[in-house]
RNA sequence: GCGCCUGUAGCUCAGUCGGAUAGAGCACCCGCCUUCUAAGCGGGUUGUCGCAGGUUCGAUUCCUGCCAGGCGCGCCA
């Protein structure tokens, strides 16, 4: 369509009915085109005139009518019009129409996949909870958003690597070491170690797999407390993580960051190299101020030892020697104040801070439930975890819940409300929707209805339903290719919303099989392929969030 | 004090290269199942798009200031 403006309005000029204007206008990117809010208004319009009317030095209606005259003759085009201050709207014929609903069938599941992004490898990281306790909620947003994300990214053609990143070092592993030990052998438990009641239960199969434990010198103790619960804990995440349908590739340690000839050393090197290492008061520091951090950060303390931000370079360097070219890192609203850091990093290694890196921080999640709200403390041990949540709600409802809202929106998660399986939820609207005409195709079978591409006469839908449904689902490809650059998957949820509405209004309004002793017509045939196409496209949307599309409900 | 996010209908929220009469679901009222799934459809009611300026043909959208809420600002991890 883009393409057919761009052409009308090189031929306008060319016949000196436009005037020339310097060749800014003339990348198909660049004509603004979008699907109105009013039918009235046709299948497109365009504000390209309203744009060019200022440049060009005349009406807009002017340009508008000229562009319109060089558009008329359109194979894929029935009807134009100008309106309001010198919008183009644009009405499809039914060749577009037969032309759509071939295309979504005879790609499948493939039908919505675009080239945006092909040849970009991209890593994304998400989740990446400490191995001391099990998924909570705050995680939990990103599980299901990041895996989504994931999965529209690759669909817009990138090659998507999902890595966890396992902070499995440091004073809060042997915190866990020591609560899980006091737990064991029935001492207090360290001030700032960890309280669950999760802890007594890991502790309690450490102690039954391993009885010697308890009797080891203290600090082997620790150790072998430390590690079995690391191993127990890890494998626990693992499997919730894997049973709410999220795919990581790579559990990525922070130990390889410290194994042998220290990766942490060469990064060191590298970072020196670019001259932004310095060393004050016995310690090394990444002047990251340069680029418009806060502060300048240490990496090696004075004591010798390597900080958490010394590994957190490695592991942005580390990314990028894999070959990614964008690294996206999914944090809590709680570390937001890692970005300017984040950032000035990628910048003192060289990169380019605006394009190699980029920080999505998404905002916690309340919930709420029985009316009031959960308090989530890890250290009063009242944690509500992923598994509780699935547990309550399903993983259809939790992912889809979870991922329909746009990560920078504080959510309100009412369980009750939820654990309802009624229209409520949405997610049973579109699922719904899904199951419904899996049912009316189950019925075309049984009357012997051929539907498919080659059953298929667009002339014979002229209903307002038809072309509203027929035009929704041309639009799938946009919408992944939107959602993957702008990073927000909610966009997917809520276009099938509202498909599976004008699904279920065109279901009421056209009736798709044969009624009584009527016999099957072509009519009936294209109804079903249109629903069949509409299927496809539920599927294909709801398979992006990982959410299932049942076929009956 | 500084920084990030948020403020749209009674509730939960969509609405990003600035566009036409600001939307959806829920809630509330009224209709629709002797033929395809009523977990559905149709109709009705609901708004100072936080406030005040600015930019222009046009601002919920961009800029500035203010107000309100959430979160964060260590040689912690």
């Amino acid at each position: 369509m883009a393409e057919a403006i761009v052409g009308a309005l090189c031929r306008a000029q060319a016949s000196q009915s436009l005037p020339q204007i310097s060749p800014e206008l003339t990348g198909i990117d660049e004509i603004p085109l979008e699907r109105p809010k009013n039918r009235d208004h046709g299948d497109f319009a365009s504000s390209i005139a309203l744009a060019l009317a200022k440049k060009m030095g005349i009406k807009p209606q002017d340009v508008a009518t000229a562009l319109a005259d060089q558009l008329k003759s359109h194979p894929l085009i029935s009807k134009i019009e100008i309106a309001g201050p010198g919008f183009i709207n644009f009405t499809l014929n039914s060749a577009s129409h037969g032309e759509i609903i071939s295309e979504i069938l005879i790609q499948g599941k493939k039908f919505g996949e675009v080239k945006d992004l092909l040849g970009k490898k991209i890593n994304l990281e998400f989740i990446s909870a400490n191995p001391t306790g099990p998924i909570h909620l705050g995680h939990t947003r990103w599980a299901a958003v990041g895996d989504a994300l994931a999965r529209t990214l690759i669909a817009a053609g990138a090659e998507v690597t999902r890595e966890f990143y396992i902070n499995d070092r440091g004073v809060q592993m042997d915190l866990f070491g020591q609560s899980l030990r006091a737990s064991a052998i029935g001492i207090a438990r360290p001030e700032n170690g960890y309280q669950g009641g999760y802890i007594d239960d890991l502790a309690q199969v450490i102690v039954s797999e391993h009885p010697d434990y308890c009797q080891l010198p203290e600090e082997e103790s620790l150790i072998a407390f430390r590690e079995a619960g690391y191993k127990l804990q890890l494998k626990e995440q693992q499997e919730v993580i894997k049973n709410f349908r999220t795919v990581i590739d790579l559990w990525f340690s922070e130990r390889e960051l410290h194994k042998g000839e220290s990766v942490l050393d060469e990064t060191l090197q590298e970072l020196e190299k670019q001259g932004h290492v310095y060393e004050l008061d016995g310690a090394l520091w990444l002047r990251t101020t340069t680029f418009g951090d806060d502060k300048d950060r240490v990496l090696r303390k004075s004591s010798g030892e390597y900080t958490y931000f010394a590994s957190d370079t490695a592991y942005y360097l580390n990314k990028r020697g894999r070959g990614f070219e964008i690294a996206i890192y999914m944090l809590g609203a709680d570390h937001h104040g890692y970005v300017g850091r984040l950032k000035a990093t990628a910048a003192c290694a060289g990169d380019d801070p605006q394009y190699n890196i980029e920080i999505l921080i998404g905002q916690l999640v309340k919930i709420i439930e029985n009316g009031e709200e959960v308090k989530l403390s890890k250290r009063a041990g009242t944690i509500v975890t992923l598994e509780d949540l699935v547990e309550k709600v399903g993983v259809d409802a939790a992912r889809y819940t979870l991922i329909r809202y746009p990560v920078e929106t504080p959510m309100i998660l009412d369980v009750d409300l939820l654990k309802k399986h009624t229209n409520e939820n949405p997610v049973y609207y579109v699922q719904y929707a899904h199951a419904r005409i899996c049912a009316v195709l189950r019925n075309a079978a049984d009357f012997g209805i051929e539907f498919g591409p080659n059953n298929f006469d667009p002339t014979l839908l002229s209903d307002e339903r038809e072309r509203e449904l027929i035009g929704a689902l041309s639009q799938f490809p946009t919408v992944i290719a939107d959602a993957a650059s702008l990073r927000s998957p909610h966009r997917i949820a809520r276009y099938i919303e509202e498909l599976a509405g004008i699904y279920h209004r065109f279901y009421s309004e056209c009736r798709v099989l044969p009624m009584g002793d009527e016999s099957a017509t072509l009519l009936h045939s294209s109804r079903a392929t249109l629903s069949d196409a509409t299927r496809q496209v539920i599927f294909n949307a709801l398979d992006l969030l990982g959410v299932s599309a049942p076929e009956r409900m």
